[in-house]
DNA sequence: ACCTGAACACCGTTCAAGT
DNA sequence: ACCTGAACACCGTTCAAGT
């Protein structure tokens, strides 16, 4: 499904291969315990491989994380088809929405990434979020067919709120996350659009 | 009012005073140019300074920030004071967040400085924010008495909403965060809490 | 009392030289 | 085809030496 990026090519030989892998398990260490503002420098070092063979792999930090991020992001989007044949159409929005912040927050400094790569198409990391905007713009519109979602929200809209809570969480505390979120959800019920 | 920090002194030595000054001048050239993360020894070359120059007078880069800020988080937190004279204690509030909003996207990247200060007391921001967020407050209690607001919103709710809606404004368009500004706000409304 | 500028440790990125 | 490691430019922070 996605047509981005250097995938771990069948072609690619044995030590490449190698080195591809240990950089990708190395990056996730990192990231996990620093942020992916984390230093390539750490990464490189820890996957036991000279600094220019991660640039050789990924050309740049969003490179590296498309790679890391590839099959979650995937997987969200297959979440929002999934919740289409939810019952209850503002059900499915909540649930994804939920499940949206949660993957926007695995690791620190994500969300910001996500939410740049948006807009800023010579992103490697452009074409996964637009696959994940488009799914929850699935669910938006189904939503708002039921009614239980106003109509002038877009899934702009929908994209921006999630990572916005899921950034105000990242900065405080997960719960205070939780409750904006809660709060926005709410906002999107048509009985307030004027 | 503010009794942080070390404000320009009237015993500074002449020349303290006028380095002091003109690292405050470049401090906010730099930062309009490249966000609050910009190069502090950019800022000290604009000076005219030397780089331990700069560390003399202000130990942390938020304690810049502070010193640069002071005047208009003061004056905003004054704003949430007179506005509790507004015939509607709603449309105060709305008034509020959007002079607050606008403070919050003075340089790039600031909105994230004040979002973590609030819950970091050893930042040289915290006491300027907390005065913010208790302006805020004010507000938000007076809107609820009014029956406006939900009652299980809490200032740390408004002082996250209106950070967080900045971020999302600042990381794609204006425009964006105004229209997550207004969802927001109408989340904060009675009749959808549950 | 304050300023200077060198020193240290760290980083992102590139690229000639290797195998 | 891929890897290495040095090279370059940049940065935050500290601190001995000056005035």
């Amino acid at each position: 499904m996605s047509t981005t990026g250097p995938a771990p090519q069948r072609r690619m030989r044995a030590d490449a291969r190698r080195n591809y892998e240990r950089l990708l398990a190395a990056a996730a260490t990192v990231f996990a315990e620093h942020g992916v503002d984390a230093s390539l420098e750490d990464i490189a070092r820890r996957a036991g491989v000279a600094n220019g063979t991660l640039y050789g792999h990924f050309p740049t930090r969003q490179a590296l994380l498309e790679a890391l991020l590839r099959d979650r992001m995937d997987a969200l989007t297959a979440t929002a088809r999934d919740l289409l044949d939810h019952p209850s159409p503002h059900e499915a929005l909540v649930i994804w929405a939920r499940a949206a912040m949660a993957h926007t927050t695995t690791y620190r400094g994500l969300v910001t990434a996500l939410m740049r790569s948006i807009e800023d198409e010579s992103s490697e990391l452009h074409a996964a979020c637009r696959a994940v905007l488009v799914g929850g713009e699935q669910l938006l519109t189904r939503a708002q067919a039921a009614g239980t979602v106003r109509e002038d929200a877009t899934a702009a809209d929908l994209y921006a709120m999630i990572n916005a809570v899921a950034w105000a969480g990242e900065q405080t505390t997960p719960a205070q996350g939780e409750r904006l979120l809660t709060f926005s959800i709410d906002g999107l019920h048509p009985s307030r659009s004027r």
